[in-house]
RNA sequence: CGGGGCGUGGCGCAGCCUGGUAGCGCAUCUGCUUUGGGAGCAGAGGGCCGGAGGUUCGAAUCCUCUCGCCCCGACCA
């Protein structure tokens, strides 16, 4: 894109109504724009963003054999009047009326839905287990939207639904959907660890909260050090080996971690290496047995021809929160440093003279060299206002060229994360930025 | 929902108490100079002061109602 020509309204005073860093970053970069409270419009880079980073979490769903689909945004009261929850929700539910005065509401979750569409299909024991999720738009009227995007009342969550025989085979799942977020995380960028949580309104007795760690962080987490060092990648656990699966959930839960209200003083002073610092949830995962698919009845024949009632977990990521939470543990005084796997640019281009014709024609050879893809800074501002906004927005490497360099073909490349600076040629700051 | 606060050009704010018809910084536009870390000078455009009623000769300012937004708390991806 062309800085010049986009809708890319980066802001050099701090909005008044943002009080946490990604909450002012996010207005400053120009990402996200307020439509109404807990409303957010996102604009050309904040989209980019979004969809790279529900693009990591779909891929990693979809490497443990879990099934991409979509559900509708609005769902009929209906289906809730089956499961209780219609009433049980309360007013953080959109409720809404169609033209025939038929109750809709504006879906918070999509248990009720993916049970019903399991429900007309799937008759047989032999079918089982499936996880099903998709990534769509929720509406939850908070009492209280707050902190941008972190809590919206409209995000973009992937919600995950599973479908097993028996208890056993569920507990199998849940683990598989676990590691299937550890690795999520790490190719985020961000630092997760796994804590024992409440099972909340949607019931249960298996869950757990995913919460990384970022200085600014809403809640105050302890945990042990073991956690700064495991690594999840793919490779590290079988998710395919139910044995494999049980040393990754003994590896990811037996350390100590916990949240303030969770907390246990006792346990805590048996730890050897201690750590304690903030924390944001950005994913929740529930096993909750026959909750949905008892009152919804859904049931299948089982082995010996009887019926049997699937147990079911459901499995959140907070798509949107992810990238108030990756500002906030990847910023410094300048802006936003984005992690290369969600940058919405991986390089932005400064030309520092614009019209002068040695810099227009690197600028615009490195520009054609991203196909669209980069930034192209081609404003006719001065050089200190385009170094202030390319730090700002946070591009992983900024490709600078002005008049000195451009004469030898040269470019100086500076890489956000470290404000290491080389010069080098345009052909070995590509090469340097594609392999990274 | 309880408690607090704020709505005045795109952003940040002053003016309100003590009514007299709107101002500052940044941003924007034009010109000249400048040009590697948020330039200088000169000029210009842009706001019926959230909305509706009321008081008054006259309301951004006083009164009433209303809408919106933010912050603290209990709940949550």
């Amino acid at each position: 894109m062309r800085l010049s020509r986009s809708l890319i309204p980066t802001l050099k005073e701090n909005p008044a109504e943002a009080v946490i860093a990604s909450h002012r970053l996010m207005l400053r970069a120009g990402l996200v724009r307020q439509t109404a409270s807990g409303i957010y419009a996102w604009l050309p880079a904040g989209w980019l963003v979004l969809q790279n980073i529900a693009r990591i979490v779909r891929e990693e769903q979809i490497a443990i054999g879990s099934q991409d689909m979509l559900m509708p945004t609005i769902q009929s009261a209906d289906l809730w009047r089956q499961s209780g929850r219609y009433d049980a929700y309360g007013p953080e539910m959109l409720r809404i009326k169609d033209r025939g005065d038929r109750d809709m509401l504006y879906g918070p979750t999509n248990e009720e839905m993916v049970t019903e569409l399991f429900r007309q299909s799937v008759k047989s024991y032999r079918e089982l287990p499936q996880i099903l999720f998709h990534i769509q738009w929720k509406f939850r009227d908070e009492l209280r939207p707050r902190f941008g995007v972190m809590r919206g009342r409209e995000f973009l969550m992937k919600d995950g639904y599973s479908f097993d025989l028996d208890y056993e085979g569920a507990v199998i799942t849940y683990r598989k959907i676990m590691l299937s977020y550890m690795r999520t995380f790490q190719r985020l960028g961000v630092k997760a660890i796994p804590m024992v949580a409440d099972t909340g309104p949607i019931g249960g007795d298996l869950s757990h909260e995913f919460i990384i760690l970022a200085p600014t962080g809403e809640s105050q987490v302890f945990f042990d050090a073991a956690y700064e060092t495991m690594d999840f990648s793919e490779g590290k656990y079988d998710h395919n080996d139910p044995a494999d699966l049980a040393r990754f959930f003994g590896d990811v839960t037996n350390s100590y971690a916990a949240t303030d209200e969770k907390h246990d003083a006792g346990v805590w002073a048996n730890v050897a290496e201690k750590r304690e610092g903030r924390g944001i949830e950005v994913g929740h995962i529930f096993y909750f047995g026959t909750k949905y698919s008892e009152p919804m009845g859904l049931s299948l024949a089982g082995r010996d021809g009887t019926p049997v009632v699937p147990h079911g977990g459901s499995y959140g990521i907070g798509v949107s929160r992810l990238v108030g939470a990756i500002i906030e543990a990847h910023h410094d005084e300048a802006g936003i440093i984005w992690p290369d796997s969600v940058a919405p640019f991986p390089a932005v281009i400064l030309n520092l003279k614009a019209g002068d014709a040695g810099c227009d024609a690197l600028c615009e050879e490195a520009y054609a060299a991203f196909r669209g893809r980069a930034l192209l800074d081609d404003r006719e501002d001065r050089a200190g206002v385009k170094f202030a906004d390319a730090d700002l927005m946070g591009h992983p490497w900024q490709i600078v060229v002005g008049p000195r360099g451009a004469a030898k073909g040269m470019v100086e490349l500076k890489r956000r994360a470290t404000g290491e600076k080389v010069e080098v040629s345009l052909a070995d700051a590509l090469a340097k930025i594609n392999q990274a």
